[in-house]
DNA sequence: CTGAAAGCGCTAACAC
DNA sequence: GTGTTAGCGCTTTCAG
């Protein structure tokens, strides 16, 4: 195991002072004029012997670790995976690294994660936060800390945050199915006050009753990791309504469950049952009927997410005022919400 | 922004040397012979204050970072996103945060992202390694990092891995195949040389050559990111072999593929053509049919490849002879491949 | 039992 | 243009 060198070892093999080696590191030789000759003979030599400074040290000096905290809901879960992937790709290309954890939507466990990453002196949070959250994101903004919120935010926290129009988007998908002739059109989402639940039930609503149907039926399920919770009751809920003629699903997870509910009971799409889900992805692009879906622009909200992490990161006296940036999703129109 | 308090800080309000604080918080009281009265006095005042140590400095000063670096193919491919979130919960529990990122098979891109990560000083390695990167992981290996490999393995190379009997697990979804009176089975994979893929094909061909079948159809679609760019290689092979009658897929993601293709064609499993797909996900159980799929015990992989990783890393000097942990897998026999 | 002091490797005033 | 030096906050040896 050889020894790690230092800029120490590397000043002395150079007869150098390591200030001199450390600002032609920092690219600082310039502004300190320091000879093109010993710049070329210094890079020179760190590149051959592979010396890397050791950004501990950097970090402890500097204050800045040069990693960003992604906290999500759940990383397995295809749409925070994506954006995680996109996330990562765009943060490698500009020297961050990124330290994640999934929240389960759990308030404690996320304050627990928050110390952990404060400790961790990360430089920025970007997070899809949960409920009861909101005191300690104001802490870390008032500790100077660049926090962009994504899929939600935090009413009485003023910061940037990307989301989609939840809101239109279920109104426009709830429309969907009454143009389509659907009578009966049941909402099912994970029982939430989160911003975005909030709105694509309101969405729902909306519709229902600006169209004089009959009253919304909602379906609130508790969040829930395991399959099987979330799928009792929602099968008890579809047994237990069979009037209802179409399904809008509130998230990816529940519309999976939902379609796995139905399977079993024999319900066919459209026919039996109209479905459209929140989120796109290959298990409704798959199946039988193809299932209508509401896309997030999922590349668009990473983008938008760290670009704007960057922005703040970059210039971190700015005060601008935080930007809120609403995206639009688009209805997948597919068979399963077709009638005839 | 409240200026972050140090242990010097707790030192001076408790007229205490800094020591015997970083004594008490170490656990090394007993050791050290320090009064339970004062113990308690700075427990109690840390907690008021709610000091933290800065782990920066701890991790210079001790040289351990309490960070493992996951290293994964992609990191939205549902397979890897199951590991990183299984992983992840048991990293935490143990105080153990995770970078991860993706690198896309690509060995140049792999030889930067362990750079980076040597860089940070990760404790520990888990990674899906991609080929080429040997001497890489040799020279972590000899640098005395802990490297902890799954999903597949390096034949060169002498350190702890877990993976599955992928070899058995093809043959005898070939021989399934076989039994179910398919007669021209073709095995579509990515083209690779990583142990995991040369195992499958092999337990392909064996199947097909040791039970006197006709000789092995393979077609190996090369790696990439983009679906267009696997799909029309796929769409071009099977315009091009009508006859075939069941196919065999390598991966989730050529399997997902391959399920578009078809349905494209209008070809329906199992008439057209049976289908089984290694890995199992929601859409493999959700499609019409239900494909057949080789289910990769991923709690178990994970679980293991974490334990593993944790023992070598509470037991550094242990010279103790790498683990090779083989997993079985499940043949999900589903409706895609069965006949009649 | 407790404290002084020496670094871990790096950056950046401040000299020269 | 280049070198000296003082820390960043923590652990740990060695004295007392």
């Amino acid at each position: 195991m050889k020894k790690k060198l230092s800029i120490v070892d590397i000043a002395n093999e150079l007869n150098v002072s390591k200030t001199t080696i450390s600002f032609i590191l920092n690219g600082r030789a310039q502004e300190k004029r320091i000879s093109n000759d010993l710049v070329e003979r210094v890079m020179k030599h760190v590149a051959e012997v592979g010396y890397k400074p050791n950004s501990l040290a950097k970090s402890l000096r500097t204050g800045k670790s040069n990693t960003i905290g992604l906290m999500v809901e759940d990383i397995s879960n295809p749409f925070f995976a994506s954006i995680a992937r996109l996330i990562e790709d765009r943060a490698y290309v500009n020297g961050y690294k990124i330290i994640y954890c999934s929240t389960d939507n759990d308030t404690n466990k996320t304050k627990d994660l928050i110390g952990m990453f404060r400790d961790r002196h990360v430089d920025g949070y970007i997070m899809a936060p949960p409920e009861g959250i909101e005191e300690d994101i104001q802490s870390l903004i008032k500790d100077g800390m660049p926090v962009v919120l994504f899929d939600r935010h935090l009413p009485g926290v003023k910061t940037d945050f990307i989301e989609v129009d939840n809101l239109f988007s279920t109104y426009n998908a709830t429309k969907h199915l009454m143009d389509q002739g659907f009578k009966n059109i049941a909402f099912v989402t994970f029982a939430s006050h989160q911003t975005q639940m909030m709105d694509r039930v309101k969405g729902y609503r909306d519709a229902i009753i600006s169209n004089g149907f009959k009253p919304p039926i909602i379906k609130e399920i508790p969040f829930n990791q395991d399959e099987e919770q979330i799928m009792a009751p929602l099968r008890d809920f579809v047994k237990a309504n069979p009037d209802i003629d179409a399904i809008l699903f509130g998230t990816n997870h529940i519309g999976t469950c939902g379609l796995k509910v139905l399977n079993e009971l024999g319900k066919k799409a459209p026919t039996d049952v109209a479905v459209i889900s929140f989120d796109d992805y290959d298990v409704f692009k798959l199946h039988s009927p193809p299932v209508t879906a509401i896309a997030q622009p999922v590349e668009a909200i990473a983008d938008n997410v760290i670009t704007v992490l960057l922005e703040k990161l970059n210039d971190r006296s700015s005060s601008a005022k935080p930007q809120s940036i609403v995206l639009k999703t688009d209805l997948r129109i597919r068979n399963s919400s077709l009638k005839g």
